[in-house]
DNA sequence: CCGATTTATTCTTCCTGTCAAGTAAAGAAG
DNA sequence: CTTCTTTACTTGACAGGAAGAATAAATCGG
């Protein structure tokens, strides 16, 4: 049961192309016979015993038993990862939290802990972070890498926080004293690119080679895959839709947009448009929705605009980059359900005409997506990039 | 002088991965030494001495004389694609017209020809079509393929126009008929995504590995390079700007939208307005330019309003897709003069807060622009597809 | 004129993935 | 029950592409 992968820098073990490829295809459509991956992968079947052999030994996969339908001709052996084989831990840092998780190589959530930050200095987040990675380490199994994501212009190709207007960090290189505070690979993105690659990999985005993912929530993001490629955007900047113009007479943003698309769909935003018009200074976003549900006309008519405006936001997305599918998530995607109408109508009204709307997925949100999606990230860094 | 590039279906030369990415490399980068080429593709210089041989002695690539700046050492020896070494035909469909040009390997145009289109049935089409082929034609050096462009979409992965609103057609397999008509290996794309692919390796694109292009005339376009690729959207759907919403109070475009882009920036547009709000329905767009240039006030207006219209768009595309560069072009770029302040401004207030407005290039266009995209789509398919 | 330095070439070696041939394991057909 | 067909997998020989090492070439600085 030699290595397959380096542990370490000093332990080079060489991964080809058809080897990374074979396992990642594994990886991410489930078991499948060494047949099949070839056919997928254009490689020979000679290449895939010779491929798999090493993994095999090594345990990383497993001769899955799971029978296929019966056909004619020698059945095959599906084969399939051992997802127990490595462990990731995934960290997502807000204003006032730090929300961690520990993952198999399926990105199945095994353990996850939160605890509030106290204040923003680099060596108190260092400690937090060092110390909830000790607490998500289980003796027998190291992890394998360590992903960090945040709200801000951050990405795997340079480890610095270039501005993050949460934390309100500049020109900092977290993911190196990261890594050097528990001794484990450790890469940094931004929050919405590691949701996008946890989708990609391990989500709707599965078997589509381009696909959008917006997200709606304290605030709106965008996350692109194109060509089976996530797309980092010049200085990491991507997906920046929360300001798009819906209209121009709605209401202001914080930035002092007129009808941008945060000031219609955020739920800061829409509580405030229900609180004020109510003067209910106290209502809550799921007491806003509550009333949407239950038909209140005030909650119903801001819900349908953000609906409507997430829909604008949506096709616009979809007319620029023509993706397969749209993703929609995101802590509060759950009022889609009050709003469906509004976003569907909104979403046909500004598909350009020449084109079909999108088939667009609405993807439940647990609050521990982030963090899982941060996990994701690390094991893509991991897989692809070493 | 053995052959390099497989001449016909029937003669299959094989390319391996480096040879094709070297000489796209010296293609695109111009004259550069072989050292430089394997630092730049991570080859071994060994390996470009046998790359490159068989292309020397075929003629295809040629030892530049020209000396570097001078440095220690042994003085490199730049190598240089000979451009005259293969012929491509681009071809541009409009309602009325067809645009055809030929050039040599570097897009550099050699010849061309205009010819009015009296109908859109296929066969008067093709017909034409073969006929400005066989006028482009110069005996002693065969094409090597044939790229056709129209508006509407279209893409190289499936050779059938879907839908082409200016032509009327629909599922006409157009580049196997041409193909089969002029027995040159025929490749077709939207319009805007071969200016795209012109801009990518010969024009203002280069050196960039994302970029957006932007264009304005009839209508308003959008072509993407990514991760060094040029994105084909799901059923060669990209870029479609054109309705982008500005203000909900604005012109009507004609598909009935209020103050859409169309229907601030398009040509059209821009002449309708000044024309009827001055009553005079003979303007042309020239003269409605030169108003502006001159300082009349309603023809100020309009071309503000114009630009104001692109710097969104632009700002859009950006803040979605993150690009390095965006490329201003399209029949009526030399607009950009008299609403350059307009724009700037439109761009800067809606480019997201976190990020630096992008870089814009203004490109000078001429009305064979779109002829020789269609030949750069052509050059690209044969290079990296075949 | 002699090292230093960088480029280019040649020859050997390594190594990945294909090819061809053979084995394994089922169902189908006689 | 035997034989054929079909598909999946394995094995070993082989091709060929690129790296590595050694060498030649060309220039500059002293």
């Amino acid at each position: 049961m030699g290595p397959v992968f380096s542990q370490s820098a000093s332990d080079p073990v060489r991964l080809t192309d058809a080897m990374r490829s074979v396992f990642v295809e594994l990886l991410v459509h489930g078991p499948l016979s060494r047949a099949e991956v070839a056919r997928r992968l254009a490689l020979s079947p000679s290449a895939l015993t010779k491929v798999t052999k090493p993994f095999i030994e090594a345990g990383y996969l497993l001769e899955a038993a799971g029978e296929g339908p019966a056909t004619v001709g020698r059945p095959s052996q599906p084969l399939q990862v051992d997802a127990s084989r490595m462990a990731f831990v995934g960290i997502k840092l807000t204003e006032d939290e730090l929300f961690a998780v520990r993952t198999d190589l399926r990105a199945t959530i095994q353990k996850e802990v939160a605890r509030p930050l106290a204040g923003h200095e680099i060596d108190h987040v260092c400690g937090q972070i060092a110390d909830v990675v000790g607490e998500l380490t289980v003796p027998g199994s190291p992890l394998s890498a360590v992903g960090i994501s945040l709200a801000g212009t951050a990405s795997p190709s340079d480890p610095v926080v270039h501005t993050s207007p949460f934390l309100g960090w500049s020109q900092l290189p977290l993911a190196k004293l990261v890594e050097e505070a528990v001794s484990v690979p450790t890469v940094l993105d931004n929050d919405v690119r590691a949701l996008t690659a946890a989708q990609q990999w391990f989500g709707e985005g599965v078997g589509h080679s381009s696909f959008a993912l917006v997200t709606v929530g304290a605030g709106i993001g965008c996350g692109l895959v194109v060509g089976d490629r996530l797309v980092t955007g010049q200085s990491g900047g991507t997906g920046l839709v929360g300001h798009l113009q819906i209209d121009d007479h709605g209401p202001l943003c914080e930035r002092g947009h007129r009808g941008c698309a945060r000031a219609y769909a955020s739920s800061p935003a829409i509580r405030r448009s229900i609180a004020s018009a109510l003067d209910l200074p106290d209502l809550t976003f799921d007491d806003c929705l509550a009333m949407a549900a239950g038909g209140h006309p005030v909650a119903r008519r801001v819900f349908d605009d953000a609906g409507a405006a997430l829909g604008q936001v949506v096709a616009t997305v979809a007319n620029i980059t023509g993706p397969e599918l749209v993703i929609l998530s995101g802590e509060t995607v759950h009022m889609y359900q009050v709003c469906a109408e509004a976003f569907q109508a909104a979403l046909i009204r500004h598909t350009h005409w020449t084109t079909t709307p999108v088939r667009v997925a609405v993807k439940p949100f647990a609050f521990n997506e982030w963090a899982r999606g941060a996990a994701v990230t690390a094991l893509q860094h991991l897989l692809l990039h070493r």
